[in-house]
DNA sequence: AGTAACCTGTGC
DNA sequence: GCACAGGTTACT
């Protein structure tokens, strides 16, 4: 589930539910979460008060009153389910339950365990190997270009690489390059200016357009691949010239695309 | 640049 | 049983 809109999305669940809110208790239910969070660090949150709720990139930051911040990557499968009091009854794959001094309860519920939550000290920034932000100004062809110059490899594997843009996953990295009408397996070093302008119009429009429909139609599994270009789609008719959609595997991920009209 | 690893679930 | 899954890091 979770790319960027996604995440966007939960983040902002949760800055509705905890901001202001002080933490009473934390429990890390799966042993994979401990390695990050470790229960020294758990215990030592509470009392902290949750002061803002930052997203950047797929990266979630909770800053505490204290200085410190909670930082939070769902990775794969993680999404956020807040519980009310009275009736704290955990999801099935609670990771990791946030009591808050309302009696209410963020919990980490993710199957696969593969979400990350550490406790950040105060003065650290967890962001600083991040892109620019992909919807951001920042991200734009020129300086795209400039990064180029030091990562080479097919531009799909290149707008995964989070130090470039952050926030662009599996999912959208195929929609932008049907967007930008570019063959997935091109050299990124080989696209001009004119063509990298092309793919930051696609990775942005891509997203902006899923932020906008993130929370409806989120989970539901059947009406995912209608919201999709490419993603999902192989051997169905592409939207614009009626070829059938390509899946190949690239740096051991799916992408897809259409041969007819992503060129080069 | 590809592959394994981290985990568990789903669907063929 | 096996392939595959929306992420990231650390290895060949």
């Amino acid at each position: 589930m979770p790319e960027l809109p996604e995440v966007e999305y939960a983040a902002s669940i949760v800055r509705r539910a905890a901001v202001g809110r002080t933490i009473t208790r934390v429990d890390v239910l799966h042993p994979s979460q401990r390695r990050s969070l470790p229960d020294d660090a758990a215990r030592s949150v509470i009392g902290d008060t949750v002061v803002d709720v930052e997203r950047r990139g797929k990266h979630q930051l909770l800053r505490l009153a204290s200085g410190r911040a909670l930082h939070v990557h769902f990775r794969m499968t993680g999404d956020w389910q807040v519980v009310a009091a009275p009736a704290i009854i955990l999801p099935r794959h609670a990771r990791v339950a946030i009591r808050l001094d309302d009696g209410s309860c963020l919990v980490l519920d993710d199957p696969r365990a593969l979400s990350v939550v550490a406790l950040v000290a105060r003065g650290v920034d967890p962001f600083r190997t991040l892109g620019p932000e992909a919807t951001d100004r920042a991200f734009n062809a020129p300086g795209l270009q400039r990064q180029l110059t030091r990562r080479r490899g097919p531009i799909k594997a290149v707008l995964l690489d989070q130090r470039l843009v952050a926030g662009v996953g599996n999912i959208y990295a195929s929609e932008a390059l049907w967007y930008a009408r570019i063959d997935p397996r091109v050299g990124a070093d080989r696209l001009d200016v004119s063509q990298l302008a092309r793919v930051v119009a696609g990775v942005k429009r891509a997203l902006r357009r899923a932020l906008a429909g993130a929370g409806r139609a989120y989970g539901e599994g059947a009406g995912d691949r209608r919201r999709f270009n490419v993603y999902d789609r192989a051997g169905l008719p592409c939207r614009r010239c009626g070829a059938p959609i390509r899946r190949i595997v690239q740096a051991g991920r799916s992408t897809y695309f259409c041969r007819k009209c992503q060129k080069r």
